[in-house]
DNA sequence: TGCTCATATGGTAAAATCACCAAATGTTCA
DNA sequence: TGAACATTTGGTGATTTTACCATATGAGCA
């Protein structure tokens, strides 16, 4: 493996890593529509502000989102909305997850 | 949020964790013509037996991938393998990411 | 049965992650 | 300018992750 190789491996797992979070998931979810301000995600998450803020930088430095500051607020939004097409597909994982509990149990 | 809802962002993004570290993004795009024993893995990756090993369990058990035991050997697969049909959007952030950087530099 | 090979598991120390609190920054508005 | 607001940053302790070593399991073969 070439240090370039081993260099984008770790930037696509990083991608990877930044949405390995349940709170990270559900923002990157919540952008699906369109921007969100910080205090949209603070209002509804029942978490700190700081708590949030250190999320919204995860993903930023991953390049899944980009920021905008204006005025008081600061908004984000997706950088690369083909993100949440994969989510189909992961759900598909986790559903044959679930079938293959089911069926060990029954 | 109902209970419902967010044991299923959990396990979504528990698929997204077990593919964000760089051995184990490897494994998985390692995967993508077929199925490969551990041998192979550890042959390849320079490290001890135990790490690729346990890294396989987590990618077993977040549903990514399923084992087969045929003789001495221990052959691993896609589960699900529209996991990989994603990746270059996961590049494209990526090199988003790159762009930009650039662009900074000069 | 006993040996060897392929893999898994348990233990452990170092490093990373996480959530909270407190304090800093930068913006608007009086 | 100064108060109020939105967000970020720094610090801390608890928890998790990671990689290695040593040991255990389980299959095939002598």
């Amino acid at each position: 493996m070439t240090p370039q190789e081993k260099a984008l491996i770790e930037a696509k797992a990083n991608v990877f890593k930044a949405l390995g979070h349940p709170t990270r998931l559900w923002i990157a979810e919540q952008l699906a529509d369109g921007e969100r301000c910080v205090c949209e995600f603070v209002e509804k998450v029942d978490a700190d502000f700081s708590t949030i803020s250190k999320h919204l930088s995860v993903l930023k430095q991953a390049g899944v989102v980009v920021d905008e500051k204006r005025g008081k607020m600061v908004y984000y939004r997706l950088k690369v909305p083909c993100i949440l097409k994969y989510m189909p597909c992961i759900e598909e994982v986790v559903q044959a997850g679930i079938q293959e509990h089911i069926d060990m149990l029954g």
